[in-house]
DNA sequence: TTGAAAGCGCTAACAT
DNA sequence: ATGTTAGCGCTTTCAA
């Protein structure tokens, strides 16, 4: 690899001429730098240019899961805002352990400007390392205890959850059970929260057996939708905390000849992929994915360049959306009794 | 930042010293070190490191398209490999573009060790960049003419469009259509040959009008299955050259209302992250993911350590393997005919 | 406008 | 075992 002072050589010049000419600056020996560049196939070291100004353009983004289409497309988002600004990425999988994130941080910093995180779970050994490392951080999807100062992009997961909640209620469902995330993680307790508190303030109570909780992971999702299934009474409808768990939800169904949306109301947050084409097409509390990339990004990009270090923290909270497709529908009625007449006439599937 | 004379000044030793306890050196002032460097919560630069050793322990990695499963599997494999070897990923999307894909490399070289690279398109353009930069380069899923010398993981494109067209074939089929990719990527080429050569063997001609060429984007999919659903006569069956576009068909079939397998025979390259859900389960040519990314890494580290600057190219084909699930059935037999009978009478479904 | 020289943080001779 | 020093490739004062 040729360096400067190739150029410089070849060109007739000093090192710092060359220099000049790369940051812009308008030169004498012009071409002479020009063709040496060319010829020798020079580009200047990221690396040293790194090291002397103290910045590197790129940013770490760390998150549980690429695989699932929801990071997925936030990677996509946080990439293609990149580009505008000319950063670029170092992706980290954590895997969603907290151990594997702290050491890939470990890594990340000095390497990068800055991060974008969704944290595993809520560990305070994270938070500790964070605010000892001391490098700009964006939050994304989930957050973490004692670092509220930092910047943010979530969604609104009880609002979410709650407007499930309240689908299935005004279906007529009163066994309803949710398969939930962990619940020290942002979006695992949210929704739970507000799952529970729409049931709550509708009077129905939720059993205990009837929130299962996984790990966000498709098998989780697979083997709590096996053990609701095994439950007597059986709930009428279930609600997933995320897609990869009811990807698995749905296989469970599948092998026990559960049919959607007679038998059973589903529905999840997240879209799946092909959501829409499954039979009967899935109803979904989706949110914006992409587009929570390129904000987060938006948002480590002004504490880096405004380097506004006291400047108070941004939180930016989405809304999600009620996508109401086939999956969910009144519950079935108990053969033999005139229970169910105390439904509501109307189909709430089209308000 | 404390850097590592901060610590030598805290201990009372030289910053010598300091470096050959960081290496694993014994020394005599360890406990003081030691404690100096946690004191400061000192952390050595990488970038200083990298700029000395000329090693970045980083590579690259670009690839069309994050988002579509197949590569986000392979990022993953990737991944988990470079965890275990200590190096760390730079992810670029290319967008499917030449241009992006030169544009990001360009950015990459310096940055990295070596770079594990799906190619947009066979660009003589990129393949000389590759060339002048002279980095350690891995292809993954697709090739680039004129790179001949490099190694490469790549799967066997026209035994598994063979596998597709002779299934096909063996259930009845002779109106068949192909979804293909552009004929200027490896697997877009390899598959449209191998399927049309099975076709040609059997005796059976593609109409021109039968084989619609998209970009492996689910848009592109979604037009070309509605072009084909508008030909008369239509096809019986429908092969697309990849997941995404598969996706895109599946929703014009959807609209349309065309019922598989009754009406449409239906097969993809890739498996759809649901694909098994689907009414039909689609039947699909599939082939490791996470495993691609994995072999990849581990060709791209042989390089990187054996310094192999002469050792011959590796080339690693994969082999696909035929999922017979449910999108596919004999063709519909023409109404108020007996030609149908001359079809073979047992079910090849099940060989 | 240009060149000489210092220095970013670290490592590796070389010398002690 | 430890310290001194040069240097990785670049940018940026400071003089000329």
């Amino acid at each position: 690899m040729p360096t400067i002072s190739d150029v410089a050589r070849q060109a007739g010049v000093s090192t710092a001429t060359v220099s000049r000419h790369l940051s812009g600056q308008p030169v004498r020996s012009h071409a002479a730098i020009v063709e040496a560049i060319s010829e020798l196939n020079f580009r200047p070291s990221a690396l040293a240019r790194s090291l002397k100004s103290g910045r590197t353009r790129s940013i770490g983004v760390a998150v549980p899961d690429v695989t699932n289409p929801f990071f997925a497309a936030v990677v996509m988002g946080i990439e293609s805002a990149c580009r505008e600004d000319g950063y670029h990425v170092f992706l980290c999988n954590t895997e969603e352990s907290s151990e594997r994130e702290r050491a890939l941080l470990g890594e990340l910093y000095g390497r990068v400007d800055g991060i974008i995180l969704a944290p595993a779970i809520e560990d305070p050994r994270t938070a500790a390392d964070l605010r000892r490392a001391d490098v700009p951080i964006v939050f994304i999807d989930r957050e973490i205890t004692d670092c509220e100062d930092y910047d943010s992009v979530v969604v609104d997961n009880a609002g979410g959850a709650r407007q499930a909640a309240e689908y299935l209620l005004e279906l007529g469902h009163e066994r309803i059970a949710m398969i939930g995330g962990p619940l020290d993680t942002t979006p695992g307790r949210g929704r739970h929260e507000g799952f529970v508190a729409a049931l709550d303030e509708a009077g129905v109570e939720m059993a205990p057996d009837f929130l299962q909780i996984g790990d966000f992971r498709q098998a989780s999702g697979y083997q709590a939708a096996l053990r609701l299934l095994g439950l007597h009474p059986a709930p009428t409808a279930i609600f997933a905390a995320n897609n990869a768990m009811a990807m698995g939800a749905l296989h469970a169904f599948h092998e026990m000849h559960v049919r959607l949306p007679d038998e059973l109301s589903f529905l999840s947050f997240d879209d799946l992929e092909l959501g829409e084409l499954l039979a009967p097409p899935l109803t979904t509390i989706s949110r914006p994915m992409r587009e929570q990339g390129v904000l987060a990004m938006r948002l480590l990009r002004s504490r880096l360049e405004e380097g506004g270090d006291g400047r108070p923290r941004r939180r930016t909270v989405l809304a999600t959306h009620l996508n109401i497709r086939g999956s969910c529908a009144p519950p079935p009625r108990p053969v033999l009794t005139l229970a169910g007449a105390r439904r509501p006439s109307r189909d709430p599937r089209r308000p």
